[in-house]
RNA sequence: GUGGCCGUAGCUCAGUUGGCUAGAGCGCCUGGUUGUGGUCCAGGAGGUCGGGGGUUCGAAACCCCUCGGUCACCCCA
């Protein structure tokens, strides 16, 4: 192949039609989710100050090792990154402007790692996601989660589980953090050489280790189930109930730790089981009551989830859900009288609100016809020397088998209207 | 960041132990008597075989480097 001079950058990738008015009404789907939900959209910078991050963990690979980040032409000059994630960014704002609590809010766009890709892995991903601050009820936390549930039912995805835990909070989880260190630590030499560096930095993250080797010892390892402060314990209850009462299956899933340090209390995840065991996670998320303290503002509660839409898609590939939506494009107006018809045709189609579409470069009637099939249009407009002299057009159905007739050019419009309602469209 | 596999037309792939002008299907374009698509038939365009270097009389096939994809680890959406 000939080698291009340039293409997209390692992990990125162009999204082109018709795979981009998928992904868009995937989009769509989840606006209008959020928004019954009583969510509102927020639109945050692509890149924030670095330190915006940090917060996140310092000991996670995410800070670590996988942020795109830069440095402005300021002096002293500022040390930026592109948003890995999008819960920071929301925290920030939140302590930026201070709204009236619990602030609701969604976001869908673009986030960027700096990983090593593979399929359902980007350096360029996107995500959709919901946040709720200043609310510590747990119905708060039903409510986020079933969002998420509703969301895969409605665009066709039926094996996707949903993984619970909670992770404690400031008063339990020193307890479990200490019994957990104890416990890996007195089985240190059994472990693989990678979760022994990882027990250094972060002992929590060693129970998301893959390693065969590391199995048994996890199996074994302490709960934080088993620690949980009574307040946090009754929270707990209360989202199972909830979610309960609202017939969302979940299963408890004691290991389940996740990879940014802010979490407290309630984690979930969502697996699509249609998917290759490593990469199936299609969305998570859980409270992070302490975030928006460290990032200078006042003591607030948080609860929120990230859904991977890349990997969404590929879910949807896997069970055949969610096909593209039908074309746009209502009407295909063949003009071989030289064309201009077909620029005032298609100004009076898209006037009454219709698709319009027409060839260009003055091709011969049977390619116009092609590209009219192509098009995904239910109608053919047919315009050529006959129509013009007696101020007519052809009309042919495409997708039926109703042939075709001539219509006056002045009802046109108003009539293939009429046709599609009729038919509804 | 580490390791395995892969890289031939726009897409999916064939190309025997290195040897004729590198092939197929799909897609695309043009025709099939002068205005009709979705079926059919016939032609055509399109590739310096990811890129660079090397071995050889000769390389898409072998070696090295590099880029990209993919899988596992890691991490996570």
């Amino acid at each position: 192949m000939a080698e291009p001079k340039f293409r997209a950058p390692k992990g990125t990738r162009d999204i082109l039609p018709p795979e981009s008015a998928r992904r868009r009404s995937l989009s769509d789907a989840f606006a209008v989710l959020a928004g019954q939900w009583g969510f509102g959209e927020v639109v945050s910078p692509m890149f924030e100050d670095m330190g915006v991050f940090k917060r996140v963990g310092e000991s996670t690979d995410l800070v670590t090792k996988e942020m795109f980040d830069l440095f402005d032409k300021g002096d002293p000059p500022q040390h930026l990154a592109l948003r890995p994630e999008l819960t920071a960014s929301i925290c920030r704002a939140y302590v930026e402007h201070r709204p009236v609590p619990p602030w609701k809010v969604w976001y869908d766009g673009p986030q960027f790692r700096y990983e090593q890709p593979q399929a359902g892995r980007y350096r360029q991903f996107t995500q959709v996601g919901v946040e709720v601050l200043g609310t510590d009820d747990p119905q708060a936390d039903v409510d986020v989660i079933a969002l998420g549930s509703r969301f895969f039912e409605a665009v066709g995805l039926t094996k996707v589980s949903l993984l619970l835990n909670s992770l404690g909070d400031p008063a339990c989880r020193p307890d479990y953090l200490k019994a957990l260190s104890d416990y890996l630590d007195s089985r240190r030499s059994e472990l693989s050489a990678q979760s022994q560096v990882t027990l250094e930095r972060n002992p929590l993250r060693v129970l998301d280790s893959k390693r065969r080797e590391d199995q048994t010892i996890i199996d074994e390892a302490p709960l934080m189930v088993d620690f949980l402060s009574e307040e946090s314990a009754a929270h707990f209850q209360q989202v199972r109930s909830g979610l309960e009462a609202l017939g969302i299956e979940y299963e408890i899933s004691p290991r389940l730790v996740r990879g940014l340090d802010y979490y407290t209390r309630t984690t979930f995840e969502f697996a699509a089981d249609a998917l290759e065991a490593s990469q199936n996670a299609v969305g998570g998320g859980g409270r992070y009551d302490g975030l928006v303290e460290a990032l200078g503002g006042p003591d607030t509660p948080g609860i929120g989830f990230a859904l991977g839409v890349d990997r969404i898609l590929l879910a949807c590939n896997a069970e055949q859900s969610f096909e593209a939506a039908p074309s746009p494009v209502d009407v295909f107006v063949v003009d071989v009288a030289g064309g201009s018809s077909a620029l005032t045709i298609c100004e009076s189609l898209r006037g009454v609100g219709l698709g319009a579409d027409r060839a260009y470069g003055g091709r011969s009637m049977k390619a116009q016809m092609k590209l009219a099939d192509r098009s995904g249009a239910t109608y053919a407009v047919i315009i050529g020397d006959d129509e013009i002299a007696s101020g007519e057009a052809t009309l042919r159905d495409l997708r039926g088998d109703t042939g075709q007739r001539r219509v006056p050019l002045a009802v046109l419009a108003g009539e293939i209207r009429r046709l599609l309602q009729d038919n509804g469209v």
